[in-house]
DNA sequence: CTTGACTTTAGAGTTAACTCTAAGGTTTAT
DNA sequence: ATAAACCTTAGAGTTAACTCTAAAGTCAAG
């Protein structure tokens, strides 16, 4: 078991997140010290990891509480429940993937046609590339 | 050209949003009426729609403005700059849509595994299915 | 046995991205 | 020609997600 330093230094986060991620019922400490300190274990570290990965990708803290959710409700709720929960948030991330596709193809357009020479880049734009987006 | 309200209307965002866009350089109008009324045109909605889904996909609007720049920029740098800055960005999107994936296929395999029936579903732990996701 | 580096809580402050309010000017429809 | 429905600016208020401060308790090292 380890302190909310030591956990926080492993995931270069601050321990104020650490507070602020419990408060707002993200990441509970496995225990507490006899003296009140919070006490975490390799299961903490996960769920941060996976907590900062979905905030990386844009999920709203609140998006990522539905996510958390279908783990913490599976004694309470129907596999039936557990599963369209799950199905409707990977449409969700589906669509976001489908989204960043589009964008990524427009750049890797924008960087074909640029000639990547000295001269001022007056015929590279990114919205003539992007344009096709709306195709 | 179409005034404010109208463009707000047709992109479903509130007039607030597009002067604020505007005084912080995401949207300029294309001109002004003589009243002082803004007044846009179809590059206007083109651009904001390209806003919107980059903020859809997780882009702060700092980032927005990054990725905007490489249009405006192109009169004063030169095509080396620019492709190096788009390939820069099209790199953070890949990373991102790598990211993504591996959630997608974690909520894929866990949807899989749930039965889906109307028995509590203790068993269905998305945590077990996302842990896979660190290897 | 005390110094320094931790930890605690409660609450205030910050930043981004809006969102609203007030006080007024403009346009359109009857 | 006047009411309703737009538009203007400046500035205050809101929400999410931190981030910092203060005042105090804990713990390991010298």
């Amino acid at each position: 078991m380890i302190k909310i330093g030591e956990l926080a230094k492993r995931l270069g986060v601050s321990t104020d997140t650490l507070r602020y991620y419990e408060a707002n019922q993200l990441l509970q400490p496995q225990s507490r010290s006899a003296s009140g300190y919070r006490l975490y274990d390799e299961q903490s570290e996960k769920q941060m990891r996976f907590i900062l990965r979905a905030k990386e990708v844009g999920f709203s803290l609140k998006e990522i509480q539905d996510l958390l959710k279908i783990q913490f409700q599976k004694q309470q709720h129907s596999c039936e429940e557990v599963k369209a929960l799950t199905i409707a948030k990977r449409d969700q991330v589906r669509a976001r993937i489908a989204e960043l596709t589009k964008f990524e193809q427009s750049l890797s357009t924008l960087a074909q046609q640029c000639c990547g020479g000295e001269e001022p880049a007056v015929s590279c734009s990114i919205l003539t590339a992007l344009e096709a987006l709306d195709e």
